[in-house]
DNA sequence: AAGTTACC
DNA sequence: GCGC
């Protein structure tokens, strides 16, 4: 009775997004793509991770072999473009905020990318919710606990789904264990997308 | 370990 | 296939 995905916090919005409303973040996020290209980070022990990342917003989450961080800048040097309005809009629908998020992180999963499971701490202030937004083929996402070990909960996370962790939600350890390559058909080549909002600086 | 692999 |  104590499983995760009722931890005070955790809310999942199956089919918030129609399939135009999916349509339109994926040509924005094109966009964003196309100024600040994805790139595979590597971890701290020089492993690249499976899943492609680019950010929009005036910080970016990156790690490379001096460990995680948000910066001003992509790798390359760019600024990060601008959080599309669209999903600016978004985050104001779904959490009420007036505050807008600092960043915009895009995860791309192609056909066996994985995330272990991790926390959210990165952030100057954990009482900011993060929202994140399934696009493309569905993920198998898995919510743990606060502390690391514990029992585990999965879903499977289709487009358009719509994820908030705030509360105690907030830095409860999560992941995506696989996704079904070719399960959706609004990205062209298959692949799921995510994107995650952060408000990062208190 | 925001990692990978092995094993049930 | 999936939880760990």
């Amino acid at each position: 009775m104590n499983s995760p995905l009722k931890i005070r916090g955790f809310e999942v919005h199956k089919g918030l997004l129609d399939s135009q409303a999916q349509a339109e973040l994926v040509s924005d996020l094109r966009d964003v793509a196309r100024a600040a290209p994805m790139r595979s980070p590597v971890t701290r022990w020089g492993k690249p991770m499976s899943v492609k990342m680019t950010s929009a917003g005036r910080l970016g989450w990156i790690s490379d072999r001096r460990g995680y961080r948000y910066e001003p800048r992509h790798p390359d040097g760019m600024e990060w473009p601008p959080i599309p309005s669209r999903i600016l809009a978004l985050w104001t629908s779904v959490t009420g905020l007036e505050r807008a998020p600092d960043c915009c992180l895009i995860n791309y999963y192609g056909e066996g990318a994985r995330m272990g499971l991790h926390q959210d701490n990165d952030e100057g202030d954990f009482d900011w919710p993060v929202l994140s937004v399934s696009l493309g083929d569905e993920g198998l996402f898995r919510m743990g606990n606060v502390e690391r070990g514990g029992s585990t909960e999965s879903v499977w996370l289709q487009s358009g789904d719509v994820v908030v962790m705030g509360g105690a939600a907030r830095l409860a350890y999560h992941g995506v264990d696989k996704i079904r390559f070719g399960s959706s058909r609004l990205l062209p080549d298959g692949g799921r997308i995510n994107i995650t909002l952060r408000v990062v600086e208190a």
